[in-house]
DNA sequence: TCGTAATTTCAGTAATTACAGAAATGACAG
DNA sequence: CTGTCATTTCTGTAATTACTGAAATTACGA
């Protein structure tokens, strides 16, 4: 591996941070590699920066447009491919978002679905049913909401996130005028 | 494997969901096994549902209890330990996310922020600085808003979920009326 | 303090996944 | 066409990870 001190830190980090990803080291590092580099980068230099087999780096790259994480460039009489990572971070945030509720919060959803539709046959399935049909709905409940954020530009997402505290704060305020109507009201039938 | 048909669906499909959840397949079985019993059950229990040695179960019980997904429990004159998962599928969210964050989030801050603490020697070093920066400062206001939300008694925060949509329409409202007022002005200036 | 049951650790093996190098394919210029 | 360069696919091997069965440890009752 042949990289300034610096980068070669992040890159080795992302590297060692795939396995718990759930993407192996190899993509990791071209990842990191990419998203730092000014420039979109050939198979052959991410081989040279990294120290790693041209095929490897081939397939590490397919698996990253599989992600969307990566960008195809060409440039003007020049055959090679050229990869780059999207300039702004919030889209990578997106893409992110969206590919990992694809491949592990979509599956189970439909597998949940699945089972739910069935008549359980005993009593052990009646409580599985019931059990699957709690995580069921609250699955549905975060995606709902991640359906409807993902919608918002990015201004107003990172409004709404630094808002965060502030809308409960709202909210314990509304609750606190409703229950005191409320008590009041109690106290009067009561 | 001996359990009633739409229980191994389930557990099955954890299982094999494991590998993308970043554990393994035994792993994510028991788990799911622990999840839809009705009562706590023990080593060999599920050494019998599901078909797979003693100590193997061993070692999954013990990964779970590190990412304290599991409640060890005791019966009255019985030395073995019983497993379950809490009944709280919310609470079973936010230890999922509070692991998920420590073991996947905190890391890259901190090798982020050791990075950033140092002098580029280099134009290169210089510009992945940056980008780090900006890695940097979403993963933190991402991580902020997270601690923030994670206060919240499970009814409030199922509320916020609701909400999500509305507090939207709420910004879009309140951003139309500045910037009606912002163009009237500017109006009255050009 | 011995014996027994439960659990954990360990060492070897099986299974899976990652990777390199070679061969094949594709894309284009002449 | 043909030759060249870029990329992908394939095959075998290396490395890692998952798993088992045996041995060791722990916990506790007699």
């Amino acid at each position: 591996m042949n990289l300034p001190p610096l980068i070669q830190s992040f890159v080795l980090h992302f590297g060692e941070m795939g396995s718990r990803w759930g993407i192996n080291r190899t993509v990791g590092q071209i990842y990191a590699l990419l998203y730092v580099s000014p420039e979109p980068l050939n198979a052959e230099q991410i081989v040279e920066a990294l120290g790693i087999s041209r095929s490897n780096v081939s397939m590490s790259l397919r698996e990253l447009q599989a992600w969307n994480l990566v960008l195809l460039k060409h440039l003007p009489d020049d055959r090679r491919d050229f990869f780059t990572t999207p300039d702004d971070v919030w889209q990578i945030l997106r893409t992110l978002a969206e590919e990992r509720k694809k491949r592990e919060v979509d599956p189970t959803l439909s597998v949940l679905r699945e089972i739910l539709m069935q008549q359980p046959a005993s009593e052990a399935e009646r409580h599985a049913q019931a059990r699957m049909s709690e995580m069921h709905g609250l699955i549905e409940q975060l995606t709902t909401w991640y359906e409807d954020v993902k919608q918002l530009d990015t201004d107003r997402l990172a409004t709404l996130l630094t808002l965060g505290a502030k809308v409960t704060r709202l909210l314990e305020a509304k609750d606190k005028i409703v229950s005191l109507g409320r008590s009041k009201r109690s106290t009067e039938k009561g």
